[in-house]
RNA sequence: GUGGUCGUAGCUCAGCUGGUAGAGCACUCGGUUGUGGUCCGAGAUGUCGCGGGUUCGAGCCCCGUCGAUCACCCCA
């Protein structure tokens, strides 16, 4: 019979790649708590009408990208292509927006989208995501950019930009989008390129092709049909990342794929990854909440794609952390009993053990406690039992230490600099 | 949905113009009494992705199929 395989697309993760991944993830996590943001653990399916109303009927992810299904009461469902109609529909069900603004929550998790795979994209992806709802202020505009822009530092990377522009408010990308396509009617193109463009103009900014590139040259940009007032907010933007020291280019051909943004949109690019180098982006959404039912409330939020991130801390060769590791091994020498039940006193002062199973060798053992990757390891056999003696042996260094078996947990929580700090 | 590349041991791969399958790493055991990493020795491992065809003979050639991968469209 065949072996099993995961579905196509999917992206996973096993020991040991899976405790970088897990680190990655928390570091990011951690940038939005420490910025106030609570959590919003949401449904990975949701009624189908949320994304294609809140998404943008328009768009390619509800066209063609939708993981869509009948459920057993003939309801259409679909598995969240993205965080922020999932945020939206949740925040208006618990009534959170009659409290006090801005409500802050940060989201993780798989999302889904039905394309063809290739070097980081996935059918089903990770993404840790934020939203700042019910204050439209470029404060809070800057501080979402900068709870990403922390997680990236804090990883260690310098590879990657920060793109940022602003998308007017809805009538002045309408009045923009027909001096667009009056200008595109002017140039000539393929039949296909011309559909693309019919569908949205936008894209011919993104396209790759030189030829397309250099006649979109002289092309309108939105940034000239501004409002004042989005201006000024643009300008504040702007400065208040100066403020804070976050660099940052501005593109103003920049294309989302989301049709609810308006005013600030940004995007974190990398530069190591190949044909999917956006790690990150996000923007402003005005007419969101609106649209799916509830008041009138703008709101601000991003997604940062985990796993492209931690491609990226890969391709810049940064070496991370395990967030688990080890701090003892015990090696028994027939004691498994014993030996079970210190390590299971050691684990309930939160000291990480791991011991051999089995009746190994001593040299096996020590094998094993070299390959966990433990900071120390002990032997255990019938005379340290009976003297209730180890030897506290530091893997990296080799020398060990007598220590008394009644004060080693004592002496383990002492040594670990990073205790308390590795959950 | 379209196109390129690739499927040989757990991993990375070699395998000459077709002659009955290899290396490195990893793994298990050992190098005389209870201390790992280096070194030395021994050992296990494959329906060469799958199906068909050509041939005396196919990992190698042909057709099909499945899978992986990269790119296009689009996007985290």
């Amino acid at each position: 019979m065949a072996r099993f395989q995961a579905p196509k697309g999917v992206s996973e993760y096993v020991p040991a790649r899976s405790t970088y991944f897990d680190y990655v993830r928390g570091t990011i996590i951690e940038s939005a708590r420490v910025a106030g943001y609570q959590l919003m653990e949401l449904p990975i399916f949701e009624d189908t009408e949320l994304f294609s109303r809140g998404v943008g009927e328009s768009t390619d992810v509800v066209q063609k990208e939708m993981y869509t299904f009948e459920d057993r009461g003939g309801r259409s469902i679909t598995l969240r292509p993205e965080g922020t109609a999932g945020v939206m529909r949740a925040v208006i069900e618990h009534n959170l927006d009659r409290g006090q603004l801005p409500v802050k929550v940060y989201y993780s998790g798989a999302f889904f989208r039905a394309e063809r795979p290739q070097a980081g994209r996935f059918r089903q992806f990770y993404q840790v995501g934020i939203e700042a709802i019910g204050l439209a202020d470029p404060r809070i505009d800057v501080e979402v950019i900068a709870v990403a822009d922390r997680a990236f530092k804090e990883l260690g990377l310098t590879k990657y930009r920060l793109e940022i522009t602003s998308l007017g408010d809805a009538l002045t990308r309408q009045n923009y989008l027909v001096e667009l396509r009056k200008y595109i009617a002017t140039i000539p193109l393929d039949a296909e390129t011309a559909a693309r463009a019919e569908l949205n103009p936008l894209r011919l900014f993104d396209d790759k092709r030189e030829e397309v590139r250099s006649m979109m040259q002289s092309a309108p940009v939105l940034m000239d049909y501004l409002t004042g007032e989005s201006t000024e907010d643009f300008r504040r933007v702007q400065e208040l990342l100066n403020l804070l020291g976050i660099n940052f280019v501005i593109n103003n051909r920049m294309v989302r794929g989301l049709d609810y943004y308006t005013g600030t949109a940004f995007e974190f690019v990398h530069s190591d990854l190949g044909a999917q180098s956006g790690i990150g982006g996000g923007g402003r959404y005005d007419g969101l909440m609106a649209q799916l039912g509830g008041q009138e409330l703008s709101g601000i939020g991003f997604g940062l794609g985990v796993d492209r991130i931690l491609m990226a801390c890969e391709a810049e060769g940064i070496s991370l952390p395990e967030g688990f590791g080890l701090d003892l091994f015990i090696v028994p020498l027939g004691t498994g009993d014993a030996a079970l039940k210190i390590a299971e006193n050691l684990r309930e002062r939160g000291i990480h053990v791991d011991l051999a199973f089995g009746d190994k060798a001593l040299k096996g053992g020590m094998k094993s406690a070299d390959r966990s990757g433990a900071t120390y390891s002990i032997v255990i056999g019938a005379d340290e039992l009976d003297s209730g003696i180890v030897a506290l042996k530091e893997m990296k260094t080799g020398e060990s230490t007598s220590v008394t078996l009644s004060a080693l947990a004592q002496e383990l929580i002492e040594r670990i600099s990073n205790f308390g700090e590795h959950s």
